[in-house]
DNA sequence: ACAAAAAATACAATCGATTGTATTTTTGAA
DNA sequence: TTCAAAAATACAATCGATTGTATTTTTTGT
């Protein structure tokens, strides 16, 4: 029936009502009389009218609509970063918008040249692996947009940052395996370019010195922590000798650990002890289940979004950056008897 | 120093050039010599220049974006149907609009209504459990949009679907318990006004049916088949008696059945043998590593995508609505000894 | 060197909604 | 009843890019 696309002027016509009198009432302007936002209203959802949000937003240089570029959706902590980001997104009247970057900062590049050429009012970005400089982002700031970081935190021109304390759950982790006993731990690290990698790896380290173990750097395997790089990474740690707990910089390369350590016949956590990070839900399934660091991902994300918006809609009043505690689950890997 | 949002008549006004060339510039018509290109393109870097999308979208009546619809981000098949949806997608310029409706009715149509008012090109949907009447989406298929169902296949209005086939995955799954000796296997379905969960119990009942086993209603457990939906229905399918095998429409309930399973010492699978639904990360870390159904996520996604696409791209050549096929992998969880 | 054809560029309307200003209508007090 | 104030509505410009048409400039053949 209504085959078209339905604009003001035909409700404008239908009626003989002046076009601008027609989106005030649509906005519930006060200059519209009662009986004619009626009869506007009316007429509108007869014809099956949708406002434009193209047009409305070019005039009012406003789209109410946030982009987030994420790593990856398929692991756990993002889309549950994401979940956050779109709670208080929406209870604010904003759209999302996702898009992935695959760890590729040539995506990442496209990503921010269509992000702002769709005007959205402002970015939630966790960089890729492969980002160093930060110039892509330069267009979109002077053109007045947002950006936060979550995740993985940045210094930039002005802009904040959330993320969680790294270095303090890192130090915790360790710290709980020395306390389990724990003398030699292999620390499997991720790329030192991500500063996340490289917080961890020091919280490991300030750990160790803290209770007097002495540090020995052929103990530090730095891989991209794929459960591949876990299982190759666990040989040489065997292969090392005398090992008692290995503290992986995540759940994956902590899993491919466990498996090949069953392989072998060595008993976890007896002989070895393993503790992993992000609390992934594999993590509670493998045997014997997975000591880890949980971060607070959803409310990450629900504070990303919060931060962002406010600075949106208040650019002086822009917030310090955050970052979050973290717990440390403790399950049957790494309690030793 | 360029803080602002830079116009083509910025470029106009610079070189002294109507901004009609300057956009026929920027678009490489061939109306333009290559002089003036240059010129042009020369100083719109210079600029910082940047196209507008909203103007240009909205004269132009084509925003070369798709919106997808997604029940729930976080599940593994979902995100890489995505990645899927994206692939295709970025190859023939479109980008992606994700939108999740966390299984919500309420949700999905306010999405619909995003999606409609920034007038994506098409939309690419798995409609919530809650979806019963498709009435929310009438408003923009008469606008003219195009929709294709993906996943959880739907018959509406010369809309085309994509989809794995449910019925022929849940009889091969069925088929190899009973191979393996099982005689009396409980299903776990799931809500039913899926339909794909309506084919995948009619699959089981058919293999059934073949094998000449005799059919027992109460072997049917119904249930959202969250992981403590699959612990409930176990206790349940315990009190039955004399069951041998597990049939459970996907794995998040299989792994709550085994953990179930597991505490109660029953031994899997000669006990009691368990097939799954899904293919799940954990369904091969847990033990016993999970007998599944692998669907072609990734592919799907493609798929999805490139039907929708050439739709949009040319209306008449609508494709038949298409079925996949679906492997099934064996692991320990359903080989009896 | 000159008209006609071709190439390059300029003009102006348009997409759909918003919004400041102007005009008309209504209200109410004298 | 009359007129100023208030309320309701209409007019017209605008957001930034695109595109059909018109105009100017260049090229080409003779």
């Amino acid at each position: 029936m209504n085959s078209g696309k339905i604009t003001i002027h035909d409700i404008s016509k239908a009626l003989n009502i002046d076009s601008s009198t027609v989106s005030r009432a649509l906005n519930d302007s006060p200059r519209v009389s009662e009986k004619t936002k009626e009869r506007i209203l009316a007429k509108a959802s007869e014809l099956g009218y949708q406002r434009n949000s193209l047009a409305s937003n070019l005039r009012t240089n406003k789209t109410y609509t946030i982009g987030v570029v994420v790593p990856r959706l398929s692991r756990n902590f993002f889309s549950n970063v994401i979940s956050g980001i779109e709670e208080t997104a929406y209870e604010k009247g904003y759209s999302v918008i996702i898009c992935q970057s695959l760890e590729s900062l040539e995506r990442e590049k496209k990503i921010m040249a269509t992000l702002f050429s769709n005007r959205v009012d402002g970015i939630l970005i966790s960089t890729s692996m492969q980002t160093e400089s930060l110039d892509h982002l330069r267009p979109y700031l002077n053109h007045g947009g947002s950006i936060v970081f979550y995740d993985r935190p940045r210094y930039f021109e002005g802009c904040t940052s959330i993320s969680i304390n790294d270095y303090k759950a890192s130090f915790k982790a360790t710290e709980h395996l020395i306390q389990n006993g724990c003398k030699r731990i292999v620390h499997f690290a991720g790329p030192q370019l991500v500063d996340l990698y490289k917080n961890r790896k020091q919280g490991y380290l300030d750990a160790l010195q803290k209770y007097n173990i002495q540090f020995d750097a052929s103990l530090i395997i730095e891989s991209k922590l794929s459960e591949a790089d876990g299982i190759a990474s666990t040989k040489r740690a065997l292969e090392l000798g005398n090992i008692d707990g290995i503290y992986s910089s995540n759940d994956t390369a902590a899993i491919g650990a466990i498996k090949h350590l069953k392989m072998e016949g060595i008993n976890i956590p007896n002989d070895i002890a393993v503790v992993g990070f992000n609390n992934d839900p594999i993590s509670s399934v493998i045997e014997p289940s997975l000591t880890t660091i949980n971060q607070p991902d959803f409310d990450m994300g629900k504070m990303a979004s919060h931060m962002l918006i406010s600075q949106i809609e208040d650019k002086t009043k822009v917030k310090d950056s955050q970052v979050l505690d973290i717990d440390l689950i403790i399950r049957a890997s790494s309690l030793k008897f």
